[in-house]
DNA sequence: TAGTGCCCTATCCGTTCGTATAGGCGCAGA
DNA sequence: TCTGCGCCTATACGAACGGATAGGGCACTA
């Protein structure tokens, strides 16, 4: 049972790697950053399972996800991560991840969730793909969620009114309220807030 | 040697509580909030050391740190933090915190951080102080790192100008010039990209 | 059926932003 | 000493934003 465990922060990835050896799994490799771990899959063969951070060098988002589970020969990729959304973790597993361990998992159910995915299953943890979907997407519409969004990548109203086929003025109709219900004090505000929030 | 881990994310939590037993730590308790910790030490009496996560309900920034000081009866407390920037660390330190130990650290390392500051040194790890520091204090000027942290509040030039003492063109000035440094369309994208490099 | 919520559009207004151009000051290095 | 860089200020103009107001459409529900 080939284990690796990619993540940058090595104050996490060796923690990890410590306690599963502790758990009795004997072979449990580790590095810090997604070329690494490509590299290592590539020269020593697939490992059984891949915990993969999502915030990490050469990532570049989802993106990363596909090139190792490539890499892995489709053996079992899972993600790891402390900030992703819960809209993420969807789209992860939708790609392909075997799993989405969020860091705020106890110790126990990632021992649980690790033995789960090594016998192929998916693992995705419910209360955490439906926790925040309720605080950002019952506060803020469909809409509105686009909106703040475009604002993120720095889009102006037309900008965002030509890529979702609107007017400028609805636009402007949709951010006005949606800088309201965050409490915040203009566009920039806002988008500061989303991502504090990780609604982004 | 009575050692706590206050950490939301109960699998970075735990597994940083296991590495230390592992060690040969005999006590090492763990709480999931600046709340249970406060009240941990209170009942249970001053720990030998505390470790303190930066990012974590009812820290509110560095106050948290304040009264967790207070609460362990002046015994070192110690921030860790995967995300917080070498400002904040420095910050902590001059408020009279043990020591800061980012998630990047090798376990290692953080063994003899730990052992360091339960010696009752302050552990203040140089590298990671002058790392970023160059990424974003060499590329922006002083006066353009005041800019993007305004903004990044929210505030206005006029607002901007007025807290630092200037006139809303020489704001408009600096905001220009460091947008263009951040390769960003426009103040919001300037803003989000500023938190995603971690200068704020 | 009336009400509610979300969505889209329109006109109008004042404010703010983004940019350009141009000048003066102080300081450090070639 | 000259040059460059960072900093501050000034004027000016088009673009974008923020907000108010007013309408209509659509779907779901009491």
């Amino acid at each position: 049972m080939r284990i690796l465990v990619a993540d940058d922060h090595s104050l996490v990835r060796e923690t990890i790697a410590a306690f599963l050896i502790n758990e009795g799994f004997s072979s449990v490799e580790t590095v810090a950053s997604l070329q690494e771990a490509i590299a290592a899959a590539k020269s020593g063969g697939a490992f059984d399972l891949v915990l993969l951070d999502y915030n990490m060098p050469g990532m570049n988002g989802l993106a990363g996800l596909d090139a190792m589970c490539i890499a892995n020969s489709g053996n079992p990729v899972a993600l790891i991560s402390g900030t992703a959304s819960p809209e993420i973790a969807e789209e992860a597993i939708a790609k392909g991840a075997a799993g989405f361990v969020p860091k705020t998992l106890g110790s126990k159910s990632m021992l649980a969730a690790v033995r789960f995915m090594l016998a192929g299953e998916t693992y995705a943890p419910f209360s955490f793909l439906n926790q925040e979907r309720g605080a950002a997407q019952t506060l803020l519409s469909p809409r509105e969620l686009e909106m703040v969004k475009g604002i993120c990548e720095g889009k102006s109203n037309k900008e965002i009114a030509r890529d979702l086929d609107l007017q400028e003025v609805t636009v402007k109709l949709h951010v006005k309220t949606m800088s309201r219900k965050l409490a915040a004090k203009n566009r920039t505000h806002a988008a500061m807030i989303a991502k504090e929030m990780g609604i982004i």
